[in-house]
DNA sequence: CTTTAAAGTTAGCCGAGGCTAACTCGTTTC
DNA sequence: GAAACGAGTTAGCCTCGGCTAACTTTAAAG
């Protein structure tokens, strides 16, 4: 099955925690503010569709496919915001919106406000 | 209980059937492209909630409450549409985007966006 | 060594929102 | 007036993705 909006909310929520260092299915429950249960299942189906690999001690790490669609989502999210807080929108707002709007853009949407906000740059 | 998604896309639906005549619910299903019984329930719920009334011949008018969300998703699936379509998006791509984000614009990036397609359009 | 705490899993509930199959009901058509 | 068709409803299934309760397992602390 491909993955479903919430799958790509773990795998970003995954790709932010790994910069802060190893990742646990509990840093994923307080992080994304989920149940155990809930991560766990999450973190199952992850791992059996290939996103994910998790080691003995629990530790996860995002395989290729799991992080081409993490960073895919991160970059919609950091665009989007860009481009509202350029519009005048606070930070916070911002990131709630895009948030929720980063599972719904198109490639070619995300190509076309990314090369406006690139020329707006210069 | 507040409003859904799903119930914001029915609402708006019936905004746009309206324009076209008087709307039933087997013009709901053949516009959504979803089930009869999908649809009954979801005109029952939207009655229910007091967002539609449905006469004996099955006619579905919007009430004040469910004309206001029906425009308000409807206002922000042009303006989103808008500001792609001015980005070089296609029409259609631009459309099918908005679609899905329209749902998820705040108040305060709804009115950024506004200002500056207006500002820009001067 | 035993107790406790932290992390994860299992079992099972729930609502949302699609679906099909099969029924009812009213209108049209022969 | 009987058959057929169109619109709507009822019953019930399914997946997704949250949840709690309760269990297991492992590691730390006394």
């Amino acid at each position: 099955m491909s993955i479903q909006e919430s799958g790509e909310m773990y795998l970003e929520s995954i790709l932010v925690l790994s910069g802060k260092g190893a990742v646990r299915s509990i840093d994923i429950c307080e992080y994304m503010n989920y149940s155990k249960p809930s991560v766990s299942r999450a973190v199952g189906i992850l791992k059996k569709d290939g996103y994910i690999t998790v080691d003995k001690s629990g530790y996860i790490e995002l395989t290729s496919s799991g992080h081409e669609i993490a960073q895919k989502i991160y970059d919609r999210h950091k665009l989007i915001t860009d481009l509202l807080e350029m519009l005048g929108v606070d930070k916070e707002t911002a990131s709630e919106d895009a948030c929720k709007i980063e599972h719904h853009l198109s490639d070619k949407s995300f190509e076309a406000i990314k090369k406006h906000i690139e020329n707006y740059k210069k």
